[in-house]
RNA sequence: CGGGAAGUGGCUCAACUUGGUAGAGCAUUCGGUUUGGGACCGAGAGGUUGCAGGUUCAAAUCCUGUCUUCCCGACCA
């Protein structure tokens, strides 16, 4: 690098919200770009923050591609409310041992108490059930393929903004069913609906598999999961879809009347995904001069940039401007009175992916400078060239978000045989090990003793067969992959 | 919930050790000159120091409690 290219680095740093480096501090870095990109602000109770515009437009956008994923599957949006009687709650014992400690209750209303306390819902399995031992039937009912986009509510210790707040947001898929085989298939298709929308929208490739019990959903018969690997080798549990057979059916009592004419409970499956994709996306993707956004789930791909205020150069803009709207590229100009300079680093710092420069100079030839967010790359195009360069360049710059996010998982995924090399690797450079493990559990708390360690996923694979348990040396069951926990 | 750090105009910080009634830069507002990598000049507005209590003639400063944020663990999306 020129000794030019690095003052125009530092140059380029925020005057004011100064962005830490992510190899300084990763968790301060990741803060500073929620604050630096207006994305969420912390508000006045601990754990819940504001989604503010730039925040809440990904979180729309987010919710927009994966509800027509969902309708093109024929599921059906609902709302159910957000106050759960503890009675209802605590039908099923497993869930509720899983969320008691972060249930958060309402005792009182209005002057009096209540007599029957009211949960805040921190997920609705309970309302769903109850919802269906109502309206199941026979077998003509069913399958009911419902999801809803809704807030829960769990009283976390550590928060953290979208990562781990009090309240977040989601959706809740929740379907039942009238055989296991179909309710097992629906919950393997919305896991690839999620790992679809993780590589092909946010541009981050993950890896799925099936969680240990320990880390299975309380409840469930067994929860799937996409597991993505962040910049600094950490991992995120970034969505869900869980196989409850008839566990909730029996203790919520959803019977139908099935094709013999006889009483059977029915198989259900629940699958979510929440606000916490819009933390995984800042750290896979994101620089040191903020965020970075894939052109597919940035709410503006293309800023528009005048470089003096000037009504020649405004009217070319808007001419930019609506043509790149003809072609469904969400773009805006920026009018603001700032200097040139402060736009381009306001740009920057929001993730915008593409930016057009519009000056006189540029203009003296009838071309225009297009910059990249991810590479930062200039490119002087004539304006008759100007759809078909962003077009290409938004292909571009979504696949090199992927390719870098997969470059940096291949990196730091390892196979390893003793107990040591997990260790050793979790100590220097952390990421996913691929790892074989006997099954019990005093094996995976052993490894769980490692700074931070947690099983991931179980992988599907047929090669244990004379492969060793990495804790124990026993004779292998599963192939696991193992990780930092976020 | 354990261990550590920090809360002072919107932001970053100073004043705290040695109590005497809050100051700077940036942002903001107005006027003007500017605009190709975070512009400049001039004028103005904005805080009683997270909150509560205590000590004192007097508290941002000392003491106690509490809340919030950040980092490291445990727990969890």
């Amino acid at each position: 690098m020129t000794p030019c290219a690095i003052l125009f680095i530092l140059g380029g740093k925020m005057k004011n919200d100064k962005i830490t480096l992510r190899s300084e501090d990763f968790g301060k870095w990741y803060t500073d770009i929620v604050k630096a990109a207006k994305l969420a602000d912390y508000s006045s109770v601990k754990g819940c923050i504001i989604f503010e515009p730039n925040g809440y437009a990904i979180w729309e956008k987010m919710q927009s591609i994966l509800d027509n994923m969902f309708k093109l599957s024929n599921h059906q949006n609902v709302y159910l409310p957000v106050l759960i009687p503890e009675g209802l709650l605590k039908k099923e014992g497993e869930l509720i041992n899983g969320f008691a400690p972060e249930c958060a209750w309402i005792s009182e209303g209005g002057q009096n108490k209540l007599e029957e306390r009211l949960a805040f819902r921190p997920t609705s399995e309970t309302l769903f059930s109850d919802y269906y031992s109502k309206t199941v039937k026979t077998y003509r009912d069913l399958p009911k393929l419902y999801n809803q986009w809704c807030n829960v509510i769990r009283w976390e210790k550590e928060t953290r903004p979208f990562l781990r707040s009090r309240e977040f947001l989601w959706q809740e898929g929740h379907t039942v069913h009238a055989t296991c085989e179909e309710a097992e298939m629906e919950t393997h298709r919305m896991l690839d609906t999620y790992k679809d929308f993780f590589e092909n929208y946010l541009a981050i490739p993950v890896i799925t598999g099936k969680k240990t019990e320990k880390e299975k959903f309380a409840g469930a018969e067994y929860t799937l999961t996409v597991e993505a690997l962040m910049q600094n080798g950490v991992s995120l549990q970034s969505a869900t879809s869980h196989y409850f057979g008839q566990k909730f059916a029996k203790a919520y009592d959803i019977k139908f009347i099935n094709k013999n004419n006889e009483y059977e409970y029915c198989y259900q499956t629940s699958w979510g995904s929440t606000t916490r994709m819009i933390g995984a996306l800042i750290m896979v993707h994101s620089d040191d001069r903020g965020l970075v956004l894939p052109p597919k789930i940035a709410p503006k791909q293309v800023c528009i940039i005048p470089i003096k205020n000037d009504e020649k150069l405004y009217s070319i803009c808007e001419k930019i401007n609506e043509s790149l709207h003809s072609k469904n590229i969400s773009s805006y100009i920026d009018y603001s009175d700032k200097s040139a300079g402060f736009k381009f680093a306001e740009a920057e710092v929001n993730g915008i992916p593409l930016r057009i420069e519009v000056g006189p100079r540029d203009l003296e030839n009838n071309e225009v400078t297009i910059v990249r967010r991810d590479t930062l790359e200039k490119e002087v195009v004539k304006l008759n060239d100007i759809i078909n360069v962003t077009t290409q360049s938004l292909d571009k710059i979504q696949n090199n978000l992927y390719e870098k996010a997969l470059k940096n998982m291949k990196e730091r995924t390892y196979e390893v045989e003793t107990l040591k090399e997990v260790e050793d690797i979790m100590n220097t450079k952390p990421g996913f090990v691929n790892a074989y493990w006997c099954g019990n559990e005093e094996c995976e708390l052993k490894m769980k003793e490692i700074k931070g360690t947690k099983s991931r996923c179980i992988i599907e694979s047929k090669d244990y067969e004379d492969k060793k348990c990495v804790v124990c040396g026993k004779d292998a069951k599963h192939k696991v992959v193992w990780g930092i926990q976020y």
